[in-house]
DNA sequence: GTACATGCAAATGCTTTGCATGTTT
DNA sequence: AAACATGCAAAGCATTTGCATGTAC
């Protein structure tokens, strides 16, 4: 999913293309390789441009709910997202130490036999590995 | 694990046990088919215990260090605990109706080979399904 | 008696909400 | 101009911290 498909869906479901929402997903899409909470985005936003953490708030959300982004709460229960350009579900490898993260895809549900035994309806699961990635296991 | 053990576990850690970590306990114990916050547990104990909320976040945190909890964060960033009586690493079928947890095993690690693909190193992994029990797809 | 625990108050951090003002279309 | 978006202020929660007091051992 490139730019401009993304500003023509927000402008589908009525939503306006503002400055704000154009240095949110610039921001995004220059850190694809790793999910970002709020206030990251805000870090990486230029001093210049003075944007309010709520507009962030409000637009990860809003874009979320356009399937543009995918988040993950962290062990601090803090929300991050990322640029979801698969839009096929997928998992990812997440690195402890530098947070840089790698998809991978969902497959091999093996746990579907014990919902069966159990007369559990699955509608959606959560699965994050953690660990290190190469780079971070040579400089430790 | 039953009560005795776990008081033993935390006398041989050289820490107490109060009657606020017997109450805790009690509530866990009694609510061992779902995941209670910090606040849940608040209101499973009778009104004439007074017992500071901080309490608890102290308690449940030292006994989720202890092995005795397992804990998990839920899609609001709150964190759950559970009793862990099985002691050994496995995941839930979490129902998102009446919040009611059955165990499943944890095998069959598919991403290994995408992990590895990687050179990532993985430490540890974090998986729930989410879905309806038996009970809640009737009543809906 | 001593070391660990608790209660209370206050602070912290993330997130949400209300409302007036600004901006895209 | 109208509808949607933003900024600012304030509130809402979950959680943490500091410190004096209480209690298990």
């Amino acid at each position: 999913m490139n730019v401009k498909k993304i500003y023509s869906l927000i402008k589908e479901k009525g939503q306006r293309v503002t400055r704000q929402k154009q240095t949110i997903l610039t921001v995004l899409s220059n850190n694809m390789d790793r999910m970002l909470s709020v206030h990251d985005i805000k870090e990486h936003i230029p001093q210049d441009q003075h944007m309010d953490i709520v507009t962030i708030y409000r637009n990860v959300q809003s874009f979320t709910g356009l399937g543009i982004l995918d988040s993950m709460i962290d062990d601090r229960g803090v929300t991050r997202y990322v640029l979801d350009n698969e839009h096929q579900h997928h998992h990812y490898l997440v690195c402890i130490v530098c947070g840089r993260i790698t998809n991978f895809p969902c497959h091999n549900h093996y746990w579907i036999s014990y919902a069966r035994e159990n007369g559990f309806q699955e509608l959606y699961h959560k699965l994050e590995v953690y660990g290190k990635c190469g780079r971070c296991q040579s400089n430790s």
